[in-house]
RNA sequence: GCUGGAGUAGCUCAGUCGGUAGAGCACGUCCUUGGUAAGGACGGGGUCACGGGUUCAAUUCCCGUCUCCAGCUCCA
């Protein structure tokens, strides 16, 4: 049996089960989703977390009693006759916006019936493991001018074992989670109160994971043909006018006046770059020309939307713009899927979901322009044959756009790189290049992300490897422990030999036992524990306990140092 | 922004049915010199998120604000 028809069955028992606590509830709808399931309910009182023990108790006395689903056709009018007397208003709208002549309901023990297209199961016994999870608000129908209901999160999965291995990966889950192991690993906080929220505040460590990422893009971007750009921080508000920024997006910008003119804080980098291309004429030669920045930029995001550090306010985007020839199109985006794909490789990703968004309903540009744009788009993926799915309308108001998302090791999605085909902006900017018949033509422009946001993207690193960084990305490589005082020499030695070697070390030559210092390092997620006692020090070696693996046993110190270097060189995993 | 929940030491939390607070970890000092995941003793640390109100007295009750959490909506 589909587990989304056990889930939609299991909605229904709940729906059931509400209405028999509270008989004065109004439903509106309850589908399965991709975890679980959810009713949403309309209810004068909130449901309180005790609510949630009461209905799952009173599911279970529904599901005992085997209670069969029984479907059955009805007119339109009369199920608008049935719902109506029944009082369920969220029924008869949903009824209104059915074209059939007939609709289905279900049926399930001696009251309960719902507006439902099915399928169900035969029966309400044959739930075996369910769960309610959480209470929520939920619009109705999804907008946010619509009256709020009282949404009930629950899964409900074939088998007990099913069920608590899922409750087990929230668990795990939440564990990884980076708001509470970026500051645990002192890698980076917030400091909502004093500095406001939303702004991200790295230290030490984190900066320097920080630094190991921006390195490796700064290095591979020069590789790929990408000139490396800065623009400033504030611009004139007359720019992001022509750009458009500001008719969409001006609720979300930080303006402010300077002698009377009116500044924006960048919420984008795209105008920056497109300043420097128009800077002097340029020739059909010299394109693609492709700007790189790791650009920050400042969006006032609304306050409910925050999120440790994937939904922020200031942070920076590993941002490029491309303008190139028609002709160029497709190779430029064939060229930016593979770096995209190096880069998540490098960084640990092998599974990644594409997605297609389409024009959205508030948009510029053409119909012609969004036409080839998307052709572009669509065609180099088609090239590449890779798969995809198509998201109608979520496009950028400028361009369509490829998002891609990768997996993480929980197999969770995380939306990073994206690419954008515009033909909207060259043309607002009139961006223009001499071509081969001497003629003023206008380049086309992508706009890509490789990692999105640096902030976002280490998060999801954090994520990704529950804190335990790869070698070449860990913050401290080494934590090397004398293990007397006699030691802290030699320990100071060994720093600097791995020092002149660019490792990074920290020594932990404090008075503690040996085993809280092990303890210690081992939670700090260092790859590699260095104890340095009367034996090493004699030999010249060092005692080596590698993270997850334990104690590897002595080596001399040149050949740890050439071990290591081979490791990062490769950024291993 | 909306719905609901929450804010007590650096962290995790207890507590006060109104009389200005406590534990463990962390931190400091001393003792201990330990061979691969927590040695011991003592000690310092709080405008109980912030602002107003009620009260002889507010961390506790009331109102407002801020921030966080679970979602919804949004994400150039």
């Amino acid at each position: 049996m589909e587990l989304s028809v056990l889930r939609h069955s299991c909605s229904h028992i709940m729906a059931m089960a509400v209405k028999e606590l509270w008989p004065d509830v109004h439903l509106a709808i309850g589908p399965s989703i991709e975890d679980g399931f959810y009713y949403d309910f309309d209810k004068k009182e909130p449901f309180s977390d005790d609510d949630l023990a009461k209905i799952e108790q009173k599911m279970l006395e529904i599901i005992r009693k085997d209670e069969p689903f029984v479907r059955e056709e009805l007119k339109r009018k009369d199920a608008l006759e049935l719902f109506g007397r029944l009082g369920e208003t969220y029924k008869t709208a949903l009824i209104n916006e059915i074209p059939d002549e007939s609709v289905s309901i279900y049926k399930t023990g001696s009251d309960f019936v719902d507006l439902c297209r099915g399928p169900h199961i035969e029966s309400s016994g044959k739930i075996k493991a369910f769960k309610l999870l959480s209470l929520a608000g939920a619009y109705w129908h999804g907008i946010e001018t619509n009256p709020m209901l009282q949404r009930i999160y629950g899964t409900c999965f074939e088998s007990q074992k099913e069920l608590d291995d899922y409750l087990s990966d929230l668990e795990q889950a939440k564990l990884r989670d980076h708001r509470k192991l970026g500051p645990a690993l002192e890698l980076y906080d917030l400091y909502q109160d004093e500095a406001g929220p939303g702004l991200v505040f790295y230290h030490p460590k984190g900066a320097m994971v920080r630094k190991l990422i921006e390195d490796y893009e700064k290095e591979e971007h020069l590789k790929r043909g990408y000139k490396m750009v800065i623009t400033p921080h504030i611009m004139q508000a007359g720019l992001w006018q022509k750009s458009g920024h500001y008719d969409f997006y001006k609720e979300n910008m930080y303006t402010f006046k300077i002698e009377e003119k009116e500044f924006v804080l960048k919420p984008m980098n795209c105008p920056g770059h497109i300043l420097i291309y128009k800077s002097k004429i340029r020739s059909y030669r010299e394109l693609p020309v492709r700007f790189f920045e790791l650009g920050t930029v400042y969006r006032h995001e609304k306050a409910g939307v925050l999120h440790g550090l994937l939904r922020v306010r200031g942070f920076t985007q590993d941002d490029a713009h491309v303008f190139c020839l028609p002709a160029q199109l497709k190779s430029e985006i064939r060229a930016i899927i593979d770096f995209v794909f190096s880069t998540m490789k490098v960084f640990g990703f092998d599974s990644m979901d594409i997605e297609l968004s389409t024009r959205p309903e508030k948009s510029i540009g053409s119909d012609d322009d969004w036409r080839q744009a998307t052709g572009g788009l669509e065609e180099s993926l088609k090239e590449l044959g890779l798969k995809y799915d198509i998201n109608e309308g979520d496009g950028a108001f400028y361009g369509p756009k490829i998002d891609i998302k990768l997996k993480d090791a929980l197999k969770r999605s995380w939306q990073c790189a994206t690419i954008q085909c515009d033909f909207a902006l060259p043309k607002r900017f009139n961006l223009t290049y001499v071509d081969a018949d001497g003629k003023e033509k206008q380049p086309i422009m992508l706009h890509r992300v490789l990692l999105g946001s640096v902030e976002r993207f280490i998060a999801c690193l954090t994520e990704h490897y529950a804190g335990a960084f790869p070698l070449w990305l860990a913050p401290v490589q080494a934590v090397i422990i004398p293990l007397k005082e006699a030691q802290i020499e030699y320990a100071a030695q060994v720093k600097q030999a791995l020092d002149e070697n660019f490792i990074r070390t920290e020594v932990d030559s404090r008075n503690e036992t040996l085993d809280r210092k092990i303890r210690e390092a081992e939670m700090s997620k260092a790859p590699y524990i260095l104890v340095l006692g009367g034996r090493e020090q004699k030999a010249g070696t060092v005692s080596v306990r590698k993270r997850k693996a334990g104690d590897q046993g002595s080596v001399p110190l040149q050949e740890f140092i050439a071990n290591l270097k081979l490791q990062i060189a490769h950024r291993e995993h």
